[in-house]
Order: C-alpha cells, then sequence, then structure tokens
RNA sequence: GCCGACGUAGCUCAGGGGUAGAGCAACUGAUUCGUAAUCAGUAGGUCACAGGUUCAAAUCCUGUCGUCGGCACCA
C-alpha cells in the first residue's frame, strides 16, 4: 500500500507503486494531460517514475513555479538535439536552465551567428512536433565513457569519467535517437515543451568556467509556458533598454565616454551636478556617523605597494607612472610609482603618524578616493565597470571588540543611505576565504567569525559566496540589480587583520604595551561611477527632486512673460534651486515636451495670467495635471522638497 | 584577455563595387501661440583608423582601435 497525500489534504491509495502519470490519470484525465512532472516530498521528478512509499505529492503543470525551469532545461535538450542534427560533429557540453532561460554550450571548429538562429529553431519546433518520449536510463560509467568516447564526445566522456569515479550510476535522457547525459528531471515527451522559445544571442564560454580550459560557443535561449508569456518578456527587455544608464545619460546630457582616455568618464556639468549632490549627501551621513574624512596622494611608490602586498597580486593590473626624465627605463633601483589603485595603505600611513592611544579608536577615516585600475578590456561596461572611479571609501581602525559594534553600525549607516537613495531592496552576499591568501587560518577564522555575528546582529540575511573573500579578509557584498537584470557589488565591509600587520600599524593599549588595530574596509556606493549608473537605471532617470541634475524648468508662453520669468528663475536659483529658463521663440507645447524628454521633474509655464498675478503653473513630470500657485508657495513648496535627506 | 557581432551627419538608422541618403536635432527667417513636436529655408560627412585588391571601395580582403553581448577577471 503507497499513501500519496495531495496539496489540498487529500490521501490516495495504491495497491502498488505507481508513477506520477499513473496518479495524474487517477486524479483526472484533464491533470493526466497537463502533467509535467511530479514533486515528491519537495523533490521533483520525472513522471514516470514510480513513487514506491509514501509521500506528500503534487502534479506539476504548465501552470506551477516549477514547470518554467524544466521547460527551459527541456528546451535546452531541444537546442542540443536540433544543433547535432543540422550540424554533424558538433560536440556537447552542457546546457541548463538559467533566471529567464536557457543556454547550451557546444564545441565546433566553425563559429555560429545569430543567423543560424531561424533554421535552428525551426529544427526545435520539428522537435517538438515529433513528440519524442523522453526516457531515462541508468547507464554504468563504463558504457557511458564508451558511447561518448566512440561517438566523439570527448567532453561529455570526460565529465563522465569524473562523475564515475564516485560509483554512482549514469543518468541518461533519450529523446528519440538523441541522448544526453543528464540528472534531469525532464518532461514526459518533446511534445509537451512549449513552442514559446527564442534563441537569443552566442557567445564563448570557458569549458567548466576556466580561463585556462578551451573556449565553448554558448547559444543562450528564452522560453516560456506561452507566446503571451515570451512576447513579454521581450517586451520587458525593450523596456529594459530605454533605462540603460548609456542611453539616458547621453539624453539628459551627464557624460561621455570616448577613444582617447578609454574607461574614464567626461562629465558634463549636469551630471557633475548629480555626482556632487549625491556626494555632499553621503558627506553629510559620514559626519553625523562620526567618519573624518581626509586626502591622499594619487602616485605613490611602488615600495608602499610592495609592502602593502597588492604589487604581488596586482602589479598586471596597476597604472605606473614616471616623470619622463628620470622614468621611461625603470630600471631597477629607479623610483616608480603607481597610481593608486585602492585607498587603503594611504590610510594607514595616515593611522601610523603619531602614536595613537585606544582611547582614540575607532577611528573612521573617509576618503572620495580616486582610483586606477587596469580592467581587462573586456570587462568595461558603460560607466558601471570602468578603470578610473572614485570610491566612498572608509576604513575604520578599532580593537578587536570593536568589530562587531563597528560592522553593525555601518550596516545600519548603508542602509539609510540606500533607503534615501530609494534602494529598498538588496542583496547581500557573505564572502569567505580565498584559496589564495595572506594571513593565517587563525585570523581567517576569526575575520569571518566577527563578519557573520556581525551580520547577524545587524539583521541581514546572508546568501554563502563561498572563496570570493579578498586575499587579506573576508567580506560582505552589498548587490544592487541593474535594469536587465544583472548584478552589480556596490557596498562592500571587509575585516582585516593582514593589513596592519604587514604595514605595521599600532596603537597603545590601555596595558600601556603595542597592539594591532583590526581595519575595516568599507563602502557604500562602492564607485560613484557604478552607482550612479545603477541609479540611472533604478529611476530611468526621473531622478527624485533633490537628486535632480536641473530641478526646476521656468518656460514661457509668449514673450510677454519673459521678464517676470527671469524673475522667477533668479529667485529660485537664489534659494539654492537648479533653474533653467526657457525663453525660447517655441510653443508652450514644445517646451512642456522638450523640458519633459529631458526629465526635469518641474515645469513652470509662465503666461501673461501669471505675469500679472505673480503666480506660477506647476506641472510635474510623469504628469499632466497642473497647479497654479502663488509664487512664494511654490518656491517654499519646492525648496523643502529639495533639501537633502537628513539621517 | 577570450569568442561573436557592430562602427555611415550631434542622435536613430538606410545604402553592400560606379555622384553620400532620410527623420529628428542644429542654424536662419516668419509666427506670439496656455501645457509632450508651428511653418519655411539653410547648413552639416576623409562612411572609426591604416594597409591591400580593383579602372573605380562606405561597400570586398587584412590589420589596428573602439563599442556592444557573453565568458573569464574585479584589491
Amino acid at each position: 500500500m503507497v499513501a500519496l497525500t495531495l496539496p489540498d489534504g487529500s490521501v490516495r491509495t495504491f495497491e502498488r507503486a505507481v508513477s506520477g502519470a499513473e496518479l495524474a490519470a487517477a486524479i483526472g484525465p484533464g491533470l493526466a494531460k497537463a502533467a509535467l512532472a511530479v514533486k515528491v516530498d519537495g523533490e521533483l521528478r520525472d513522471l514516470a517514475r514510480s513513487i514506491g512509499r509514501d509521500a506528500k505529492v503534487e502534479i506539476v503543470t504548465a501552470k506551477s513555479a516549477e514547470a518554467l525551469a524544466l521547460i527551459r532545461h527541456d528546451a535546452a535538450h531541444a537546442l542540443a538535439q536540433a544543433v547535432q542534427e543540422l550540424y554533424p560533429g558538433t560536440q556537447v557540453t552542457f546546457g541548463p536552465a538559467t533566471e529567464d532561460g536557457f543556454y547550451y554550450d557546444f564545441v565546433r571548429p566553425a563559429p555560429f551567428t545569430p543567423d543560424d538562429f531561424p533554421k535552428i529553431e525551426q529544427r526545435m519546433r520539428e522537435i517538438v512536433d515529433r513528440n519524442l518520449p523522453l526516457v531515462r536510463e541508468e547507464w554504468s560509467p563504463s558504457d557511458a565513457v564508451e558511447h561518448f568516447e566512440s561517438s566523439g564526445e570527448a567532453y561529455k566522456a570526460e565529465w563522465v569519467r569524473e562523475i564515475g569515479t564516485r560509483g554512482e550510476a549514469i543518468s541518461i535522457y533519450r529523446q528519440g535517437e538523441w541522448l544526453d547525459l543528464c540528472v534531469g528531471p525532464h518532461l514526459p515527451a518533446t511534445g509537451k515543451l512549449p513552442k514559446a522559445f527564442k534563441l537569443m544571442k552566442v557567445a564563448g564560454a570557458y569549458w567548466r568556467g576556466d580561463a585556462k580550459n578551451a573556449q565553448l560557443q554558448r547559444i543562450y535561449g528564452t522560453a516560456w509556458a506561452s507566446e503571451a508569456d515570451l512576447k513579454a518578456y521581450l517586451t520587458r527587455l525593450e523596456e529594459a533598454e530605454k533605462r540603460d544608464h548609456r542611453r539616458i545619460g547621453r539624453e539628459m546630457g551627464l557624460f561621455h565616454v570616448q577613444e582617447e582616455a578609454v574607461g574614464s568618464v567626461f562629465w558634463h556639468p549636469k551630471g557633475w551636478e548629480l555626482w556632487r549632490t549625491l556626494e555632499n549627501f553621503v558627506r553629510g551621513r559620514l559626519r553625523a556617523s562620526g567618519y573624518v574624512e581626509v586626502r591622499t596622494p594619487q602616485l605613490v611608490d611602488r615600495k608602499l605597494w610592495e609592502a602593502s602586498g597588492h604589487w604581488e597580486k596586482f602589479e598586471q593590473g596597476m597604472f605606473l607612472a614616471a616623470p619622463r626624465s628620470a622614468g621611461a627605463r625603470a630600471e631597477e633601483g629607479e623610483r616608480v610609482y603607481a597610481i593608486k589603485p585602492m585607498n587603503c595603505p594611504c590610510h594607514v600611513q595616515i593611522f601610523n603618524q603619531g602614536l595613537v592611544s585606544y582611547r582614540q579608536l575607532p577611528i573612521r577615516m573617509a576618503e572620495f578616493g580616486s582610483c586606477h585600475r587596469y580592467e581587462p578590456s573586456g570587462a568595461m561596461h558603460g560607466i558601471m565597470r570602468v578603470r578610473a572611479f572614485t570610491q566612498d571609501d572608509a576604513h575604520i581602525f578599532c580593537t578587536e571588540d570593536q568589530i562587531v559594534p563597528e560592522a553593525v553600525a555601518f550596516c545600519a549607516l548603508l542602509r539609510g543611505v540606500y533607503r534615501a537613495l530609494g534602494f529598498d531592496e538588496f542583496i547581500v552576499k557573505f564572502a569567505d576565504r580565498p584559496p589564495v591568501r595572506a594571513g593565517t587560518d587563525e585570523t581567517w577564522d576569526k575575520a569571518e567569525a566577527a563578519l557573520k555575528n556581525a551580520a547577524k546582529a545587524a539583521g541581514l540575511e546572508l546568501i554563502h559566496n563561498p572563496g570570493e573573500g579578498a586575499f587579506y579578509g573576508p567580506k560582505l557584498e552589498f548587490v544592487l540589480r541593474d535594469s536587465i537584470g544583472r548584478d552589480w557589488q556596490c557596498g562592500t565591509l571587509q575585516i582585516d587583520f593582514v593589513m596592519p600587520e604587514r604595514l605595521d600599524a599600532a596603537y597603545v593599549g590601555e596595558d600601556n604595551q603595542k597592539h594591532r588595530p583590526a581595519m575595516l574596509h568599507r563602502a557604500m556606493l562602492g564607485s560613484f561611477e557604478r552607482f550612479i549608473g545603477i541609479l540611472i537605471e533604478h529611476y530611468a532617470g526621473h531622478f527624485p527632486l533633490w537628486l535632480a541634475p536641473v530641478q526646476v524648468a521656468v518656460a514661457t508662453i509668449t514673450q510677454d512673460g519673459d521678464a517676470y520669468a527671469g524673475e522667477v528663475a533668479r529667485e529660485l536659483a537664489d534659494s539654492g534651486l537648479r533653474v533653467v529658463l526657457d525663453t525660447a521663440n517655441e510653443k508652450i507645447g514644445y517646451k512642456v515636451r522638450e523640458h519633459s524628454l529631458a526629465k526635469v521633474p518641474v515645469i513652470l509655464a509662465i503666461g501673461k495670467r501669471e505675469a500679472e498675478l505673480r503666480t506660477v503653473s506647476v506641472r510635474r513630470l510623469g504628469s499632466n495635471a497642473q497647479e497654479t500657485l502663488a509664487l512664494q508657495d511654490a518656491l517654499a513648496r519646492l525648496v523643502a522638497e529639495a533639501e537633502i535627506p537628513g539621517p
């Protein structure tokens, strides 16, 4: 007897083990037809596998949350089969479902191009029409290796060899003539795969994610339960593209980049206005949180980077500089400067001037530090990943006892800053010790424990990010998402016992002995460039009034209003608002459109009536409602709204 | 750095061996208008850069630079 409990609480009993398909059929013919897989005690399984014990079960249909992953995984298999049918000799490797689609990695001497997509998609549809049953088989590792080697699938054979050593049977899924090594689960037949899929792009990808390995050709696709869902997804992508910071940055005249300064940003007046507003906002929060601000050199002798350990690890990523009269040869013993790639060694130099007493700790030393790193060419992306950037960096020098309260305070500060900037949600990752690192295991144990405790005390939910810590210490990574779903690390909190040791930082303790301080590296925005990019996409350029580079446009309706409009603009500007005056010879409709496209939050229209009554007609971005206010009322309201949000 | 695509007017794009194109923007003039495009005219280009093939190259080939999408990297 097998008793199966359904989601509604009802129990079905069977004389013998039944498959998911039989269970669905027993419940009803409609469900039998719609069934895609079955969930047994939370585990997703093929419909054909038998359930031999009492369990909680749930039939998965296209409406289930789990269905999409199944559909996408099946789409990957259909893609692989289609490609192998169309391009004989192509090897298959891996093809998983992803967040909104799937991909499959192939090995083939000739490149795939997007021109191949229609043909491949057509063949995938044919495979769906064939309605091939997906059959799971278990093979011995040796049979599997033999099969893949004889069919020229070197990568699959390598993989089977590796998992074969674990002594498990090899799970093979067969669809018609075609088969693939795969743990499943899968849909019962290719005919269950909705045709709502589309191939999206080709890209290179390294075998097993390692740049030392061969590069494979990856074909990305997206797949959905219905045509409508697919269409909605494609529309979403189009919408996201309109939020792209590169596009909005140009449209709003915020910044540009050009060939002569790859990886650096030319900030235009409006973009720089935004930057300064953001910087002053952060500065205010730092001051309120007991930070001091410093400024350290751009060019620093390589000796300091050797001492800090950065030279050894990041030499290739540093820009060097030497005066032309002395340098260019950079012979042994000559002074070579690195343009600073980070601020921490310099902050330690400030800490090291004079003797620090434990009574002075913690010292929270902040710098809006301009750094340069030679980022790999392929890593560059708009203003989000650049070679010249400015961090809202700070280092907290403290005793070990102060680590947890300082870390907790930082998390609270960061949460407040993010909230004020419109980010109520963010991801926090906990990155622990990397394989190559400085410091003893004991030190790392201590640092990791401290960081975890702090995050816990701050009530943060952590996602484990194993082996991704900095070489000197573990970190918390605060991650924001861009408009097209890419994650960007912005904030960070890192505990470091290594740098103070290497650079010989010390304070005098209560016991009159010298001690090493702990050092917390922390940033909230990360880099201004990246954060402004994220901010632009987050708001799609429609900034709240306090952040907007241009806050108010004063636009005249006819020339009769020019004098008064000038007065209005001057008065607003005198009150600290960022104003443009538009007395151009155009219709008001044209001006409204122009300033709306420029994403100016407030338009004040000035006509004859306003000039006579000393009022303004207020129009907000995103609304076509108008409100007529006395100039002084409007001014007071706007000034209040434009205030930088305090802690 | 690796794989692929792309680079034509300020922007968005067409043209794919035989005189360099459109819309928007810009400029000039007319128009004085009430909340997302007034009308007319004018000007604007070493077709990324460098070589090569050809009677002839924006167009075909090679290289370089850059951008874009991934991968790898990210102190």
